[in-house]
DNA sequence: CGGCACGTTGAGCGGCGTCAATTTATGTGG
DNA sequence: CCACATAAATTGACGCCGCTCAACGTGCCG
């Protein structure tokens, strides 16, 4: 029900200076993200009208049909984006990692509402300016789309667990597609202990199942020494193989 | 009013028509579709590469995992987007209609299998030559991310029938969807009377159903007036209104 | 007419939801 | 540091929605 809550100003930059902005120098969004199609004076001209924010789990950054005036690079931490029924049901239809981009271009307004599901770091600039560089700048565009293209094959994936994969097949498969996206540095690499970023209850509204059934799951996949739970939110897994196979098992 | 519109755009003249191949001339994607980006130049450019087909129901475009060396632009019918689990658990992601475009720029693998549904008819070209016209025509890139950006809400539409929806409010949404996608003319006018593109196993494959329960539920529509069926695929639609209750009941 | 594909209907069962109790984590003030 | 409160997660009992298996139309074509 809170939105945006802590901003935090951006350090000057010289108007002048050809160099990379300051706050750009370390930032992962110019390397795989989106900011890496831009050019120096670009990001200076961009960096002016930037904000950097903090929003903590369950602060809601834009609701369902809003019409979004600020795209937002996320720097750190996991979105999530979310579609309710009119009496209540809902349904988690897509997570964010950074160096994800908030919002899209050619239509200003959201079909998800877009929420924190942990804390989340993002550097958000107002739609005009980035619609002005991205006339003039295709390979923003390219990225943009890449990104689209990539969340549609995910829904896809998600889609054929919702439809046709056992509760147990389902949270394996959250936990498989946890562990190969929470390392912003993967390359591919899938980790073997991280924190799940999302509830119980939240797993439940993302694989359309209730936060019991999930419940159970887990210490099912405990008890075929499959994962490891440490502090509810910890995970480790002990064969990355043997998790793949219960994603998808031959014997159901 | 609207008639009146229609009657016009049905009889407009291309100032240009000269120019341009007498195949495009009274195709629709031309004027919807992602050929609208071209000039008559193009246009011959690309006539010169392009091979009609015909597909049959179930014949297949791609496999999922497939490098597509040819767009295709559906001119009549529609197409299913396939998943399936390693052991034959098969899931429809979603559908296509004219005047879309099959296959994306930037990553030539379909993650999905791509087959017809009904008989279809699609106007297919060269990759190498799209992709040429993408790097000078920012306005095909721009209605490509338009229709994928526009697939990715439909994906989210679906992923909340599929997590959160009961059997019968999920067949009263894919009629309702196919009632609102399925006339190529539709201003987002839904038709009242229309065939159905998928069989029952298919809505099944599409709603994360079996074919018995789809089977249940419309017979469950046609008592509750809903619906009128006439020959199993011809589906009425007396008040749409009420259908669209069904969608999202209150009181599940 | 018979064969076949497709759709409908029925009977019974099981996986997951519902409701409720208990345990475990997290935080707060004395 | 320990009671205490609150939220989050686990576990159990039971019921229902949708799946499974099977029989039975129905329309189409050779």
């Amino acid at each position: 029900v809170t939105t945006v809550l802590k901003a935090e100003r951006l350090v000057r930059v010289d108007v002048h200076s050809a160099e990379v902005p300051v706050l750009c120098l370390s930032c992962e969004a110019r390397h795989k993200g989106v900011c890496g199609a831009l050019s120096a004076g670009q990001l200076i001209e961009l960096s002016k009208h930037t904000r950097r924010t903090t929003l903590h789990p369950n602060d809601v950054f834009a609701y369902e049909g809003e019409a979004l005036e600020r795209y937002a690079n996320i720097l750190m931490g996991v979105v999530k984006l979310t579609k309710m029924t009119r009496d209540g049901r809902q349904q988690i239809v897509g997570l964010q990692f950074a160096p994800d981009l908030l919002g899209r271009p050619l239509n200003p307004n959201t079909s998800t509402t877009i929420e924190a599901a942990t804390e989340v770091k993002v550097c958000a600039f107002p739609r005009a300016i980035v619609d002005k560089m991205l006339a003039s700048t295709p390979e923003l565009e390219h990225r943009m789309f890449l990104q689209t293209a990539k969340e549609l094959e995910e829904a896809h994936e998600l889609m054929l667990a919702l439809g046709r994969k056992t509760a147990l097949e389902r949270v394996a498969s959250f936990i498989w597609y946890i562990g190969t996206h929470i390392d912003p540095e993967h390359v591919g690499q899938p980790v073997r202990y991280f924190a799940l970023p999302l509830s119980r209850t939240e797993m439940a509204d993302f694989l359309g199942l209730t936060l019991e059934t999930v419940s159970r799951q887990i210490t099912k996949l405990r008890k075929l020494e499959v994962i490891r739970v440490t502090n509810n939110r910890d995970i480790e897994v002990p064969d990355m193989a043997k998790l793949k196979a219960v994603c998808d098992t031959e014997t159901r």
